[in-house]
This record gives C-alpha cells, structure tokens and sequence, in this order.
DNA sequence: ACATTGACCGGTT
DNA sequence: AAACCGGCCAATG
C-alpha cells in the first residue's frame, strides 16, 4: 500500500465530505484542493471505490462541464432533492449551484474598468 | 512487462 | 454545443 495515495484518498474523503448541500464541485477542484490540481482522473477513480458506510455526499461531485455520472440512475434526483438547478440538456448548472471555495473571503470588486 | 481502461481536464476544431 | 486530442495516473488483464 503507497502511503500518499492513501493520505490523498482520506483528503479527497474529507473535501467530499464539506461540500454543502445544494452545491456541486468538480473533480478538478478536488484534485486543486488536495494539491494534485493535474490528477483530476484520481479523484474519480477514489470516489468509484467509496465504501457506502461513509455515507458521503458523493452524488455532489460533478464534473468540469456539470455532466453527472455515467450510469448513476437516481443522482440527479438526490441533486434536485435539495436545491441543485439543472440546465435544459441536464447537467447542473454549474453557475448557479457550483461551490466556489475561492470566493468565501472576498466578496465584491469595483466592476472591471469599462474601455471603449 | 506491456496494453487498455476510466465517476477527468483544458484547449482546439 | 459537441466532438476530438494529448496529457494524466492507478488499476486491471
């Protein structure tokens, strides 16, 4: 057993785990919060093996163009259980229920320069 | 020791 | 919007 892939799968656990609810994140947050930002692929892979009796959130990761995954029946019903929006072609709309974990401190900026 | 396969991503048609 | 491509890396045969 490789002990750092251990320590990334208990950190990817963790991230999992805060997500709130109505929310989404993607695996390339995940792999970025767990200091792998090039190993999105992993993410997926430990999730894929995610023992049930942990009872994470995992039907809220998503990824980067909001697609949910491949052959869950029953995710999207869970998202829209508690709040998550969907979009016509039905992924989720990532504008609205993506969690955004780099915009908890800074809120507003005066608006971009407006140039002719 | 290979080769293939993914719950992926960013960039380019 | 969607398809394709190259890069990524653990697991699997």
């Amino acid at each position: 057993m490789n002990m750092s892939t251990e320590k990334f799968r208990q950190e990817v656990y963790h991230v999992v785990a805060a997500i709130p609810r109505g929310k989404v994140v993607t695996y390339g947050q995940i792999a970025f919060l767990t200091g792998r930002p090039q190993n999105s692929r992993l993410v997926g892979h430990v999730l894929h093996g995610t023992p049930r009796e942990l009872r994470l959130p995992c039907h809220r990761v998503v990824n980067g163009s909001g697609r949910l995954v491949p052959g869950w029946t029953g995710q999207r019903a869970l998202l829209e259980r508690e709040g998550v929006e969907f979009r016509p072609n039905g992924h989720v709309n990532l504008k609205t229920s993506q969690w955004k974990f780099m915009e908890t401190e800074i809120q507003e900026f005066p608006g971009p320069p407006t140039r002719p």
